[in-house]
DNA sequence: CGGCAAATTGAAAAGACTCAAAGTAAGTGG
DNA sequence: CCACTTACTTTGAGTCTTTTCAATTTGCCG
């Protein structure tokens, strides 16, 4: 029934970090412009260096934006999820995607042509509004992101990456929190830019130092979620940082 | 002289990215806004986690975008001359700089208001479809760093950024390129995130190589750019990425 | 139960970091 | 012009971290 897509469409893009707080009738425009696409697990959205032909938002699934070297390896800048923008960047400069999308679930998107997309924001300064909004919280994350390869130890890394998923999604109690984790071991090594084997023995050592608790593969407690942030090398908000 | 000032004042403005192409209106009003401080050497412009109170433009000098771990350990993140943009990103989302900036030189910026320059940017659309374009660019640049710190060794980074230099301000003729280095091996080192010894080593073995040959402290020559590229890991915008 | 992907573990090697010592270049002041 | 200071660089050696390869083991699903 193309009605109830088509008011499918419009309350994912409502909510949408793109388009939120514009006037409906901007976003029904931008909704009516979207194409849908779906993607297999494993399928490639787009690729680095690809030129850019326009923007796409996340409906469902989830996808992960990459970098590969020549032998393989590689390392994940970012996950999306239902009301992610990507490739936005590439509308805004140079003409090519500057990471690889790869699907790592059974993935749909709806895409916007670039002239359509910089049409829209010519006629709602809001929508360019956003879009600066969206850029420049991605800029923070990269700099976390840079900031951890080049300052912390693996371990501290895979600390910090088990913090901010329980902080996301776990199941807090006092100090302690229950997650559940999503990725592999693998996964993971993609996240923090190290491999498989160093990963596991990091969980083995977090372990030791009573810093977790991993009851299944896939499901970990946390006793105190503090120590395990200061472990990591994280600056909770509320940590003066003394000159 | 008050009047030469504000010349001066407005033609930095003028030919920085963030106002280029706009109208000499917006301009002049967006440097009559902006108030002038100094640095010296080794001054801090801002600090990460401080409240971003402005946007600076820097007019004289360099400085540069860092974090730093708690042993004092420091990456960079970017550097900024004249014409740079600085604490852009902070305006637009959370509230405070991502990154610590500090002045390697004598410096002189100008400061806009956080409260103006969002007016400045109600007003004319052009100033924040500009933003947007910066912040694209950075993101690219932060990605790039990304994928060399988790993707390739401290050899191949030292590489990578002689090559850049070389492309950027080196004197080519064929595929040989002289490069006058601006930097010390400490600055390298934490450019590309690594310590000084490493990199003084990393010269040595690309001299053994024969990709760089080091005729001073800060003069080389690199006899074969695109060998030095490749063994870099980087992919020139002509080569095909194969499946 | 068998088969498969994921995870763990061990061991060796490579890479990177640190500390300490010594060398080099350039500038300052006598 | 030389001795001296200072900042930067190089080198050696030892250590720690991380990677890699190979061999198992674990847990799950059909």
């Amino acid at each position: 029934v193309p009605g109830l897509k088509t008011t499918n469409k419009i309350s994912l893009f409502r909510n949408a970090g793109l388009f939120r707080g514009l006037t409906r009738e901007v976003v029904t425009r931008a909704a009516d412009l979207a194409i849908s696409s779906h993607l297999n697990p494993g399928q490639i959205l787009f690729y680095e260096h690809e030129r850019a032909s326009g923007l796409y938002v996340v409906s469902r699934g989830e996808l992960r934006s990459i970098r590969q070297d020549a032998e393989g390896r590689e390392q994940t800048l970012a996950t999306a999820s239902r009301g992610a923008v990507l490739g936005l960047a590439a509308l805004f400069s140079g003409e090519t995607f500057f990471s690889t999308m790869v699907a790592d679930s059974t993935v749909e998107v709806f895409c916007i042509e670039k002239h359509d997309f910089h049409q829209l924001c010519r006629e709602d300064t809001g929508l360019l509004r956003n879009a600066v909004q969206m850029l420049a919280e991605q800029i923070r994350e990269f700099a976390e992101i840079i900031e951890s390869l080049a300052l912390r130890s693996v371990e501290q890394r895979v600390a910090e990456h088990l913090a901010l998923v329980a902080d996301g999604r776990g199941t807090r109690s006092g100090k302690t929190c229950l997650v559940e984790l999503r990725l592999t071991r693998t996964g993971i090594a993609s996240r923090i830019g190290s491999a498989r084997e160093v990963v596991s023995r990091a969980f083995t050592h977090l372990e030791e130092r009573g810093l977790i608790h991993v009851t299944s593969r896939r499901l970990l407690t946390i006793p105190d979620m503090p120590a395990l942030s200061e472990f990591a090398g994280i600056a909770s908000r509320s940590d003066g940082l003394a000159l």
